[in-house]
DNA sequence: CTGAAAGCGCTAACAA
DNA sequence: TTGTTAGCGCTTTCAG
């Protein structure tokens, strides 16, 4: 192997055309100030070589790299393709990160990154040196991580905070958590139900908290009570299983629970089932995750979809763009909706007088 | 933004540590013939600064790029991702291979590249221009897509064929489809079936081939008759619910049926429930993919699980050792498993007599 | 509007 | 064992 050089370079295309290579540059980088005769001369041996820029090369000597890094959290990511049970986070920010990436000839690289760690700076920054990319994407927890922000702020890379509200550096974006979860609630009081539990997620996450202001929010404005319906959990099943029997144990149970991920409404169904309870007609569940898994649940969950694909492409639209204006202050919300399944009914009127 | 340049490179290291910059390069790739107390010191000094090498510079300097290229098929990844139900392929590949490459100093970049098109080479060439990766890995159907070895081959970019069995340049793998064609059959014959049907891939896939290969082998050793019991789809659904209904259309019906695809087994579960056939005890069905969704069916699915995560980062390890022996001759198998859930069962002697 | 020169960060080849 | 030189492919100055 060894050496193996790029096939047909700048100076090839330069020679073809008879022109200088900075007049190649020009045209690949679509600069003004080329002359369209010559930028068809030039463009015409592009494509007879078949010629395509190093982005080696080009990142070399000074411009872009042509990259977007995504990162993600280590051990959950992994976590999740170990378990295997269908949650497709990943392929979600793929297909909304990459497909808009390579649309404007960009590439997305992945990249997984310890949370916990003391090294996370290192870890980061050795992904940042050694791929030097345009843009980063960071996900919760990471977007949350006061080192990774610094680092991403002060080397001076466009970033995307994506579930983080907070002002400071990198753009902020979320999938309207708060009102996602209005929208849940919303739903259920309209199918008459008026005692609704909520299983948040962990602290360590603002939308942990978002989404139990959003629940909040619609409790008050129906003028229900929100006492003793909260109980937390840390996203995960077990967690679920718990908040779930706790709520569940109240004298006036509630007739509805929202859980705040996949897993502890999948976990939810596993504790009506333990009791006996009929989901829809005993016990509405609303899930805020609309993972794949979901769907094949009896019943399937109504869910909040998480517009993660939407989200990612609209990230790195922004970050592609990011060139001039730095400061987009306002968090971009996309916002995401309610699938309605059959794990939400009317609420039955039976045992309450 | 402008020209961002890297903060912390080799000239600051060599300058640090008072050596050249070739000795610091020398450390860096651990190259023979630097004196330990040199490297330490070079090594204390990267520490010291934090210094992490540009891939770009490397790649430009004649070395490695330090990037895997892995290519998946456009129109089904996609079709996948937007599908949301739960098939991870991707998140497999990703798993065994970003994982390893990532413990090598490597990347693992993905694309996607579109088979059909007439300009499969253009799409291909580019990336492989842009990216000069230092391997690459085709999966079905790319792996048996001739421009595309070909392409691979002529430019001289070590590559593995995960799939196909050709010889020919590249490294060819397969989770061994024969065998576990044969092991679903035998799982089946022992608990007493004897017309076992199969639903065939589509022809363009030569695993299609060979796992019809695998299950009339089976069928021959235990001296049953394959006639009328192989219907072929295309993988997908619809296909499945066709081939399905040919083979129980049949007087003397199968009493177990393995699938070539999940979608496919799938819909043999649903034609059975169409038919009001008893899941597994009038019929036993066998998926040929493991993938999270057929294990929230009712029955869960048994199914041959396919080594994805072992495959890719078995091809990711030999891709990174392949500058020496170019020549792999034997395919490689990373052999799959098969995993027995309520699918199956003891054939029933009803009717039969 | 176009071209020539310099240099990005690193390594291969060659010297010492 | 270590250092020096040249150059990878491209873009950024800066001249013309």
């Amino acid at each position: 192997m060894g050496r193996r050089r790029q096939s047909v370079t700048i100076k090839h295309v330069a020679a073809d055309a008879g022109v200088s290579l900075q007049t190649v540059s020009r045209v690949i980088n679509n600069e003004p100030n080329v002359r369209p005769a010559m930028k068809e001369k030039v463009q015409a041996s592009i494509d007879k070589l078949g010629y395509v820029p190093s982005i080696a090369a080009q990142r070399m000597s000074g411009s872009r790299s042509y990259i977007i890094l995504a990162i993600n959290d280590r051990d959950r990511t992994i976590a999740d393709w170990k378990a295997r049970d269908g949650r497709d986070w990943v392929d979600q920010m793929l297909l909304g990160g990459m497909l808009t990436a390579a649309e404007r000839g960009y590439r997305m690289i992945f990249e997984l990154v310890d949370t916990h760690s003391d090294h996370v700076e290192r870890e980061l920054g050795a992904a940042l040196s050694a791929l030097q990319p345009d843009g980063v994407i960071v996900t919760p927890p990471h977007s949350e991580n006061a080192q990774i922000v610094g680092l991403l702020a002060e080397r001076g890379i466009p970033f995307a905070r994506i579930g983080s509200k907070d002002d400071g550096p990198g753009i902020a974006m979320t999938m309207g958590d708060e009102v996602l979860a209005m929208k849940a609630t919303d739903h259920l009081i309209e199918l008459g139900h008026e005692r609704i539990g909520f299983i948040a997620g962990p602290d360590g996450y603002s939308l942990s908290g978002w989404r139990v202001d959003g629940w909040q929010q619609a409790m008050a404005n129906a003028d229900f009570g929100c006492e003793g319906l909260c109980e937390k959990g840390d996203f995960g099943f077990e967690s679920g299983l718990h908040a779930a029997r706790k709520l569940l144990d109240r004298d006036d149970r509630p007739t509805a629970i929202i859980a705040s991920s996949d897993q502890m409404a999948l976990a939810t169904l596993e504790v009506a089932r333990e009791r006996g309870l009929d989901v829809p007609h005993d016990l509405s569940i609303v899930s805020f995750d609309n993972t794949p898994i979901v769907r094949f649940t009896t019943p399937a969950l109504t869910a909040l979809d998480q517009p993660i694909a939407a989200t990612a492409a609209r990230a790195v639209e922004m970050l592609i763009d990011a060139r001039k204006d730095e400061s987009q202050t306002e968090p971009v919300v996309v916002e995401g909706e309610l699938v309605v399944r059959g794990s939400t009914a009317r609420v039955l009127n039976h045992g309450n007088a």
